[in-house]
DNA sequence: CACGCTACTCGTACTTAGTACGATGAGTCA
DNA sequence: TGACTCATCGTACTAAGTACGAGTAGCGTG
């Protein structure tokens, strides 16, 4: 019922324009969101295209330029500021998409600000988050503060919501957690234990919740500083 | 003059006793401060050893476990909180200290927080700040943003540090953002542009100088969320 | 309709990396 | 001195990135 083509090469696929730059990154995406992106190599991803490894090399460089079209797809999917209304609410904003798209590609977090070589996306968008803090009115060296600390405290944050032993639900970390601190040395680590014990694994914990609270310290305190 | 001793094997360099456990780490260290932790494999780190790659499963059981045990020599290098004095002083200089040694060893960000299977300095470094927190006798919720914040913060700060394209001294990126900004299109990122221009071609741009900056504005923010 | 061109696709093979297995040989202690 | 131990290494297997060039499908042209 199946080998009736089939003689001489092993299985002709060879389907002809099922493949492209775009198809590639997305498909390399897809599997680095499932499998991390150590596993990521080109004979997976071909099989993951159904496609054999040497194909891949006729939409990219090499693999490099795959890393590179990732971040820039995902670099693609962050929220940009709006080009009018408060900057404050435009900063908050691009930081929370951030961080959205950040939780999604795991991954992609120590990636993003070390590529050398930034695609279109990478620069437009790193363009407009600066026209948002420009149309602020801040004076310029408080431009680069907020810019630097914002920054740094989603990826971060992101860097840490990463390293959570448990997918994304929250609450689901009890066996995790428990594994971690149960074969602790006793009377070793007690401040360890007592906040897993009181803080983390009481019901309804959300590593989350400290997203908001910290963003919205920040931006309080930059708006503090521009007062004075 | 050097073809005396050297008849039969090539070399036999053999140095019994050259080698244990923490000259391994500390030398994949050494080679990972240098090139980076990518170009660090167990061929080029036996060579930096002068032995052969084969010697250093004696003393690691593989590669992952040198990740390990060279992430736990680094949360040992980073300042722990003093057990006395205020609260603020303890995790001011311990984010401080941690900023330092993420400098030296840029690496290893992304992996501090991600390494399944603990050492012994790191759980000890993390219990003793946690101990600091405690100390400052803020209600636990609290304790927990600030944990979160100030480490998200340190964190995503030494990603970006980890990324600018000189090495360490502030000054010498001229040539480098001058290489990135100079070939965009005439017209587009503007604002990128201007920032560039006006701010970090400036001399005396010290990128470093938001880390202080930033570390107190959330500090102030956490003890005004306590007052309140 | 036949023919040849071009754009994809892939087979093969070379290099580098991690590491299993077992041999070798240097000290050491009886 | 002889046997034992254990640090060191040679060899080799698997996996990954990718260079090189061959095969082929389908299209456009005569």
């Amino acid at each position: 019922m199946e080998s009736m083509t089939d003689d001489t090469p092993p299985a002709r696929t060879h389907v002809r324009g099922s493949l492209d730059r775009d198809r590639v990154l997305r498909g390399a995406i897809g599997f680095a969101d499932r499998e991390g992106i150590e596993p990521l190599t080109i004979r997976r991803l071909a099989d993951h295209l159904g496609v054999k490894p040497m194909t891949i090399y006729h939409y990219v460089a090499n693999k490099e330029a795959i890393i590179d079209g990732m971040i820039d797809l995902v670099f693609d999917e962050i929220d940009r500021p709006a080009e009018d209304g408060p900057w404050r609410a435009g900063i908050r904003a691009r930081a929370s998409s951030l961080r959205e798209v950040l939780r999604r590609h795991p991954w992609a977090t120590p990636l993003m600000e070390s590529r050398t070589s930034p695609g279109a996306a990478t620069l437009g968008h790193h363009d407009a988050v600066l026209a948002c803090w420009f149309r602020s009115g801040l004076p310029l060296e408080l431009i680069a503060h907020g810019l630097a600390v914002v920054d740094a405290f989603v990826y971060g944050f992101a860097l840490q919501e990463a390293a959570l032993p448990f997918g994304d639900r929250p609450g689901d970390l009890t066996g995790a957690a428990e594994e971690i601190v149960v074969p602790l040395p006793e009377g070793e680590h007690v401040h360890l234990a007592r906040f897993t014990q009181e803080y983390v694994l009481q019901p309804g914990y959300d590593f989350g919740r400290s997203f908001d609270f910290g963003l919205d310290l920040i931006l309080d305190g930059i708006e503090a500083a521009a007062a004075r």
